[in-house]
DNA sequence: ATGAATGCAAATTATTTGCACATCA
DNA sequence: TGATGTGCAAATAATTTGCATTCAT
């Protein structure tokens, strides 16, 4: 398997679908490179701008299988639009401008114990959650 | 203004369109009747299926006035699907059943305060949050 | 009467799928 | 080689919009 030059995120994306069976092609290493290099969420459109050689379905069919893997998440805004994030952790919340756009991951949040308890006091046995905040960041409030 | 049969949700709808200077039409009439009478969540595709004859881009629209006035709300599924839900409350979470979609108010879970902290503490001013729980309700616990 | 609301159909937008062809193991 | 993955284009799905007509006030 051809390892791309030095992303961490990559690598273990590929090498993962190597361990699964999968193919490492070309079209999923730079799909793998254009993700992984986002700093801050991004669209399907984002990168299929970015590869214009590569097909929109070959995108989503990606972004599916890191989605799979947990190495990327979604990210719904407030008018139910969905974007993607590099995910760095298993599990965690963001915080999006309603501005901007912008994106960040939420510190130091694990409501899971709690939803767990009053989930179940309701006799619901809890799978997952997801918790997204909307608000103003530093630079819009100025703005 | 000709108030429907009963329904105080409706009501309140109709009237605080009046008071807004919209209109009351029979269309308008059908989709609240419909709407408020639903007891869990339902699609948009479900009003046009109780409605024949009233047109999808009209449900659309007014379900729309419905959220601006915070009488109904937005449920994102766990697959990114949308759904909507009669709101009792000006904002509430919501248990959502991964197996058979039913969908529970969360009782009992204010994070409003200890967002708006940690958020702050991140440089956001927080607007709003949206928090779906996903799990297994008691039927499908058994089943 | 007259402007808002409607129904329809077409337009958008986002995503998925079928399939012939390319390509990785 | 032989299945898996790809690119394309068509199909689906969900929602919005343009517009002529209807209707509430």
């Amino acid at each position: 398997m051809a390892t791309a030059q030095g992303n961490p995120l990559t690598d273990i994306f590929l090498s993962r679908l190597d361990e699964g069976g999968y193919r490492v092609t070309e079209s999923r290493q730079e799909v793998a490179l254009a993700v992984f290099r986002q700093q801050d969420h991004f669209s399907v459109e984002d990168i299929c701008r970015l590869l214009p050689t590569v097909g929109r379905a070959t995108v989503f069919r990606n972004i599916k299988l890191m989605l799979e893997m947990n190495l990327v998440c979604r990210v719904v805004l407030e008018d139910g639009g969905v974007q993607y994030q590099v995910a760095e952790r298993r599990h965690h919340h963001h915080l999006v401008c309603t501005r901007c756009g912008r994106t960040t991951d939420l510190l130091g949040c694990d409501f899971e114990d709690e939803l767990r308890a009053k989930a179940k006091a309701q006799g619901m046995l809890l799978e997952s959650h997801r918790l997204e905040v909307y608000g103003r960041c530093t630079e819009c409030q100025a703005a």
